[in-house]
DNA sequence: CGTTTATCTAGAACAAGTTTCACTAACGCA
DNA sequence: TGCGTTAGTGAAACTTGTTCTAGATAAACG
């Protein structure tokens, strides 16, 4: 009776404020083992379309179709094409995370570190430009009601930016807002390349420009 | 014969590259007084419409409706509701720079005077959230098609930062590059604080740290 | 097991952006 | 001024995201 969805969120954009969802979100509520491999179908599905199409290309009958479950049963593992590239995103960017792990920057400074590593993910998503259109579009056009998701790719690009600068120490509220920044124009630079008005190299250019932040904002020794 | 459209672009991403669209586009092709009136009718409908509910607020039919234009005109003047938001972006860009000229910031230093500027462009968009939802959305929500119009509205952003900047001379290759990361943070930022995953605090705080970016790359004197 | 309840499926229905068409009004110009 | 061309109108059609419904399956649980 009680219709739960799989996912946790509501879509429509209001503007209503707080709210508070102070649900104790169990982080993946627990999944079958036949309903995770859907979920991983319809995943798998998406990034399969948006690499042919980019946004377009990933159409919500299609992806049912593709993944071998019902259109209903899509939208309850995740209640709107949003979601579903978002979820799709943080997807591809866990991989990138382990994929970058593996080679750490080869940098001596922090900045460089960071830029360093930012340009390697970058000349990874020009590999699926499609892919990468898809899912940045998703993660800007989100309203309020995929927060909590875009939240999570949020903390994964910070996660990743951390790592790159090889702390010993946790970071201090200036470095946080500098990664901030970086991870703002990171994705805003990613949109301009991705609509053909920026060069790839003006977007190394600009990468560089802010990973200067960090530099400046390093606690004094 | 000709279905010649008065609004410039057609619609739908491809990835084609290059292109390079060399047409002299005589950058408002002339309008005769109805049809300028039209247009006007048409954005303001458009603006009215997304102060009261953001983009999806927006609905062509009801931007036709309300600016007594049939649903097929809007779409000759506006070849889709990104370019129509795009275009609501510029007017309201233009009546910004104006204001913001007349009052030019009061601080010293190159980089507060940028900041001062853009916090209060943000307490502008603050009095109308709905209407910086359906622009910010539809800014970078933008694909390929509308590369032009997104064009610019980055061609305006930049020349207010550039005046809040208040150089002597012209800037330099850096300076731009850092004017580009200040614009990338911006609309980043909008975006975070309009999807309620960022406070308005924190918006100043990254304003305030990218803005540090133009110390770094003032000229040598 | 049998029953109860939550999930899934197929498919229709709905909403809003976009396109199309047949027609009329306005414009530009010889 | 008359006429060919372009622009505008109204309404229907089409597309794709989203919702809904009824019935079939699978899970959970006593």
């Amino acid at each position: 009776m009680h219709d739960v969805r799989l996912s946790p969120t509501r879509r429509r954009n209001t503007f209503e404020v707080g709210q508070m969802t102070a649900e104790v979100k169990p982080a993946a509520l627990q999944l079958t083992e036949r309903q995770e491999a859907r979920r991983r179908r319809i995943l798998h599905a998406s990034a399969r379309l948006a690499s042919r199409g980019g946004f377009d290309a990933v159409q919500m009958r299609e992806v049912a179709e593709n993944s071998g479950v019902a259109l209903g049963t899509l939208y309850r593992y995740f209640p709107s094409k949003v979601h579903l590239l978002v979820a799709t995103m943080q997807d591809q960017l866990q991989h990138m995370h382990e994929t970058l792990r593996k080679r750490p920057p080869t940098e001596e400074e922090p900045a460089a570190r960071v830029a360093q590593t930012l340009m390697r993910a970058f000349r990874a998503l020009q590999r699926e430009p499609h892919l990468a259109d898809a899912m940045v579009r998703a993660l800007t056009f989100a309203d309020r009601s995929v927060s909590p998701e875009v939240d999570t790719v949020s903390r994964l690009t910070t996660a990743i930016i951390l790592d790159a600068m090889g702390l010993d120490e946790a970071p201090t509220a200036e470095q946080l807002s500098a990664v901030r920044v970086i991870e703002h124009t990171w994705h805003s630079a990613l949109i301009t390349w991705l609509s053909g008005r920026a060069s790839i190299a003006q977007v190394k250019i600009d990468i560089e420009t802010v990973c200067r932040l960090i530099d400046l904002t390093a606690p004094a020794r």
